[in-house]
DNA sequence: AATTGCGTTGTCAACGTTGTCATCGCACGA
DNA sequence: TCGTGCGATGACAACGTTGACAACGCAATT
């Protein structure tokens, strides 16, 4: 760590528009007109122009620019937590899908918090951004519809019911469907979960598609074999030490994500438990560092990315502007099968 | 997913100050100095225009503001890759440093491309944001110091000459040589390198770190033994394959990120070797997953978190601002010795 | 050679906010 | 009672950019 301020900072006025124009002999429209492309402009005058904005390394205020034209070429992206490699993935498609538009995101963090996200997003569109990407979060249908009247809106991992959202989310109860049924078609019989918050949509939605999964197959689920996380690793550690603790004999545990499984997966390591040998595992999310896991983490892949550039791709749209190429599109859930499954060893 | 589109969207036009200061009986400039507190206001006027706020949800155009005051504030904040864990760690800490200052932080992705990072940060520089700062990345001294001079900058992970720079990084060599006296004090004498990229700094003085631990215990290391990765997983997977392909018995590894671990670890683990009984590894980062892998991680922990808040810190203090708590202090970069390091069983 | 027409350029106002300056009114002291 | 002074308030200009509009020059046409 090495702070050295500096003390003295000459603070050189940035050029304008103005001082461009007298150096190139043009009138500032016609400045302006070069810079937007808004109209034709004689060729000399252009090139006199361009060698001035070099010449002065000029760029255009955008404070400026935002406040004649309304426009910012910006969209506001609401994120939850920075460092949730799940919410980066999709920020990171977001990005993807911006690239070459001219438009920026500016990210900011709700951290889950209604108020603070309510907060945050007021600072976008105080900011004028010209459209905005909600991540998740728990900001209520009313804003939501609330905000669409001001300006293109769309939303990921999450469904709305508010008129004028774009939404991009994934089948939640299909997707624990699935890894369910994987382990009920593996054999086994007795299958905990490790549960998300109870007052989080996606948790509740995964539980559900577990036990739509056993009511297929005709089997019951034991209540006791469900415990809540947190959808954090600490979660899932808390979560695996209370399922051995009881002693109810299980052989695989649906975890309602990623992280969680992590932390379940590593109270089995310090058990001397083997996975998949002595208990089979199935996650949620697929982050990108599941697949290095030892042994590599089945579970069910989220596309995120995906929906992050669909949700770019649709408010560029909306924002009139000709996309030259056709709307991607995302994959429907799907389950990963990796190593952290295997057959079920122990009759139940 | 589900892009429903809303085709009217009546846009009812933002309230203004002028609007806000009709609504109130007063003029405009009372309501600016409600607004920014810059001058006593009678009581009475103060309810009736915080009340006309309330009723017509004003938000004051920050855009217009921006071009009269001259100060957004909004800092600016350039990271490489958004998914990186390691990035994300920092930004969190930078955003944690400026929550209650009013400040905002805006991220932008540089790639680690020194033309995509300059374009970005004229982005920044063009929206005028307050004060920037740089995440990793190849921005040269010139440019950094050239920035300097128009607002306050601080830099994160790198040490750098540019004069006015507020530079926060940690000593890598030291950090490697601290992995390395450790796998040596365990017994290991044939330990392998998988180092970084060749023409990235970072990399370069880990395996300087390296060399030096091995100088300073009077043993030599065989160049063999060192193979380079690109800081991410598949090149770790691709060194370690090389490395055990390559036949030469060595009984522990230094990777030069934990990224790079991961693969090399999956490896291992396809081909049924143990860690830490058949090989010791040792990583650099200590990223938030590397403490849930099984087994957890040993590392070299860097403290970006507490680097981007002392960041923060320092630009909110070059600002001006009264800073109610003392400069945050950043550890010293330290080994976290978790499980995937042992003592020596094959002699060399 | 005069006129029309079109394309290029310049002038000017406006976006919403804030700071400067002048003014107003009030309370106090002479 | 009148003048002084100070605090509160309003009018106004300015930040840098762009778009509407007007004016200009040139070429083609009659």
């Amino acid at each position: 760590m090495d702070p050295s301020p500096s003390l003295t900072r000459p603070k050189s006025e940035p050029a304008t528009v103005q001082d461009v124009a007298r150096l190139a002999g043009v009138s500032p429209a016609t400045v302006s007109r070069i810079l937007t492309g808004s109209a034709r402009v004689a060729e000399d005058k252009r090139r006199a122009v361009e060698a001035a904005i070099q010449k002065l390394k000029f760029r255009p205020n955008l404070s400026a620019r935002g406040l004649r034209s309304g426009s910012t070429h910006t969209i506001g992206v609401l994120t939850q937590e920075l460092e949730s490699p799940y919410f980066a993935n999709a920020v990171k498609g977001v990005d993807e899908g911006l690239t070459g538009s001219g438009y920026t995101p500016i990210v900011v963090p709700g951290h889950w918090n209604p108020d603070e996200e309510s907060e945050r997003v007021a600072l976008l569109t105080a900011r004028k951004v010209d459209a905005l990407i909600v991540l998740g979060g728990r900001l209520g249908d009313a804003r939501l519809a609330e905000l669409a009247q001001q300006l293109p809106v769309a939303i990921i991992g999450r469904r709305t019911d508010a008129a004028g959202v774009f939404s991009f989310s994934q089948d939640q109860v299909e997707g624990a469907r699935l890894a369910t049924a994987h382990l009920i078609a593996l054999g086994h019989r007795r299958i905990a979960h490790i549960a998300g918050p109870s007052n989080q949509v996606d948790g509740q939605e995964r539980k559900e598609g577990f036990m739509l999964a056993h009511r297929q197959a005709g089997l019951s689920v034991d209540p006791a074999l469900i415990v809540e996380g947190d959808f954090m690793e600490t979660g899932g550690i808390a979560a695996m030490e209370s399922l051995l603790g009881a002693g109810h004999g299980f052989t695989a545990v649906f975890c309602a994500n990623d992280q969680s499984l992590w932390g379940a997966k590593l109270v089995l390591h310090r058990r001397g438990m083997r996975v998949p040998e002595d208990l089979s595992l199935v996650g949620f999310d697929d982050l990108p560092q599941s697949k290095y896991m030892t042994p590599p983490v089945t579970a069910v892949r989220q596309h995120t990315f995906a929906m992050g550039q669909a949700a770019a791709w649709a408010l560029l749209n909306a924002l009139g502007r000709e996309m030259d190429e056709p709307a991607p599109t995302v994959p429907a859930i799907h389950l990963e099968v990796r190593e952290t499954t295997g057959p079920c060893h122990e009759p139940a």
